[in-house]
RNA sequence: GGCCCCAUCGUCUAGAGGCCUAGGACAUCGGAUUUUCAGUCCGAGUACUGGGGUUCGAAUCCCCAUGGGGUCACCA
């Protein structure tokens, strides 16, 4: 067996890309890879929106922003296309035309209030509902006369009701269904169009997919599917039905429609809030335009794509018992779909976060700069990113952040690097409760100023013995000046290390921020 | 409701009859380190939904129950 993996993932062209889809196409794109086969993109856009191109945008642009490259697809081409569904409608009304002339399908002239009220028949009687065949009694005259009367009609696949139709997942194993049970479904509408259920058959068959690799929901779709494959005389593909993404802390799947009780959720809730502190800085809105389950989100707040990947790939995947950080080449060496699990997996914060902070720490120096540097410009903090000054300083915040830096975005949480000594804000409880209050803390902060006027040196280490020595001769413990020192000069009363910020900041930067604590605490006192 | 799927710590998972007095990770709670926060290190607690089988032996196989979920469109 040296036939090709072909698989494909088929989105619609919704506006945006869904974290729990992005998964699933990760999982679809891990398989191929895995198997040195092909990963194909193919549109959905049967439903012909207006603006499939912006639709599309963010969709490539998670693709793309997460390495996720297309082999046939949009952009790039291929043997199989159009890679549109909505420019390969004559492939469409070809297969309806062939199931028509071999009496695989019919043409159902019944409105839709028929139906419906078939229907409601069925369920008052609380019976399964299968649709009459009525259509299909017609005399040869009356179809006629229907034909020249142009009576609407949909295309109805005729379900080979004897039968059970079954299926080999690869992840669920054997799953079968009864065929006196379904309905026949529609495959053509009324204008000429055909539905998703039956574009899907005909472009995996023309596609030449061998892996059709999709979400739970799509599993009882299957039945008609595979039915439909067997009545075109096409191979069928290997199903494979992964589970859905959970919206966390519930069993259900993970929905847009359920995001005001999402944002509200204490596992995401830190996550929303945090795109109402970050992106309007950054122009981009707020949480009402990107949140969590949008891949554009995570890349929009600076989530590295190693990050994400991890994560996704361990929901409802792992590699053995112990492996929890994997490169997408491990994953994909080691991704196979037995190794799938069977039940919906809860998408958690804290757990996603875990894996983006290792892989930011994995990040060499240069590399962390470039990030935090591009958030600073976007922010209007720094304004040339190329400036080796600036360069230099971020490289030395970032040194001094060490561990606390998750996300590039959290470089914006220490604005005080970036900020004119008299733009700096001070926290109001900090600065009351550390240099106001706290006593002699102005008097120890104004000897302290002048030694640090005439300190030899100005480095870390030198700071750091300077202080401890001034904390000696004065008598005092070092807990009674770190405090104040650290909000006179930061603002704020927490930060990275202290000597490591004031040698960032340099002497004169120090003084002039000290003087200024010193104003403002004897106008308030 | 019919059909279908699923069921191990709070969460993500390991486990394909004896290696399981159930392993790992995140979270939680202690302790240590620290000028703060974070981190790091050490430690702790917490799970096989229930009931029947099969077997010398079951988290693992079978059946039933229960629970959860998906799906039932001229949506995708």
């Amino acid at each position: 067996m040296t036939a090709t993996v072909r698989t494909r993932f088929a989105p619609s062209p919704t506006g945006y890309m869904h974290i729990g889809g992005m998964r699933t196409a990760l999982f679809v794109w891990l398989w191929a890879r895995h198997n040195n086969g092909t990963f194909i993109l193919r549109i959905d856009d049967t439903d012909q929106q207006r603006n499939v191109e912006a639709a599309l945008a963010p969709i490539f642009r998670a693709f793309r922003w997460l390495g996720l490259n297309w082999d046939e697809g949009p952009d790039v081409g291929g043997n199989f296309g159009p890679y549109y569904q909505s420019q390969r409608t004559h492939l469409y009304q070809a297969a309806v035309e062939k199931l028509l002339a071999e009496g695989k399908a019919f043409k159902d002239y019944d409105s839709p209030e028929q139906i419906a009220a078939d229907r409601a028949v069925a369920e008052s009687a609380k019976q399964q509902f299968v649709n009459i065949r009525r259509s299909l009694e017609l005399t040869d005259a009356e179809r006629a006369q229907f034909e020249a009367e142009g009576r609407p009609y949909v295309v109805r696949f005729l379900v080979p009701r004897d039968q059970r139709v079954a299926i080999d997942d690869a992840v669920r194993g054997h799953v079968e269904w009864d065929g006196a049970l379904m309905v026949d479904p529609v495959i053509m509408r009324s204008n000429g169009t055909v539905l998703y259920n039956f574009a899907t058959v005909v472009d995996d068959a023309h596609m030449q997919i061998t892996h059709v690799i999709r979400a739970e929901e799509h599993l009882t779709n299957t039945a008609v599917q595979a039915l439909l494959h067997q009545a075109l005389g096409n191979t069928p593909p290997v199903f494979a039905h992964i589970p859905f993404i959970t919206a966390p802390g519930s069993t259900k799947k993970l929905a847009k429609r359920d995001i005001d009780k999402l944002r509200n959720s204490p596992q995401l809730k830190k996550m929303f809030d945090r795109a109402d502190e970050v992106l309007p800085q950054l122009g981009l809105g707020d949480s009402k335009i990107l949140n969590p389950l949008m891949v554009e989100y995570y890349e929009r707040l600076g989530y590295l794509p190693e990050g994400i990947l991890n994560a996704l790939s361990r929901l409802g995947w792992s590699l053995d018992d112990k492996t929890e950080f994997m490169t997408l080449d491990t994953v994909i060496q080691n991704f196979t779909l037995d190794r799938i699990v069977k039940s919906p997996a809860g998408l958690d914060a804290e757990k996603l976060q875990s894996y983006q902070q290792h892989w930011m720490n994995q990040l060499p120096l240069e590399d962390k700069v470039a990030g935090c540097l591009s958030f600073l410009q976007q922010a209007g903090l720094v304004s040339q990113t190329s400036d080796a000054a600036i360069q230099s300083t971020v490289g030395q915040v970032v040194t001094g952040l060490a561990d606390r830096l998750r996300i590039f975005s959290d470089i914006l949480d220490y604005k005080e690097f970036f900020v004119a000594d008299d733009a700096l804000v001070y926290d109001e409880k900090a600065f009351k409760q550390r240099v106001v209050d706290a006593p002699e803390a102005v008097g120890l902060l104004t000897a302290l100023r002048e030694q640090l006027a005439t300190a030899a040196a100005f480095d870390a280490p030198a700071l750091d013995s300077l202080v401890h020595a001034f904390v000696e001769s004065q008598g005092v413990k070092i807990g009674q000046i770190v405090h104040a020192l650290r909000v006179a000069v930061t603002g704020r009363a927490v930060g990275i290390g202290l000597f490591d910020a004031l040698a960032i900041l340099g002497r004169d930067r120090c003084l002039s921020r000290i003087d200024r604590t010193l104003r403002l605490a004897n106008r308030q006192s």
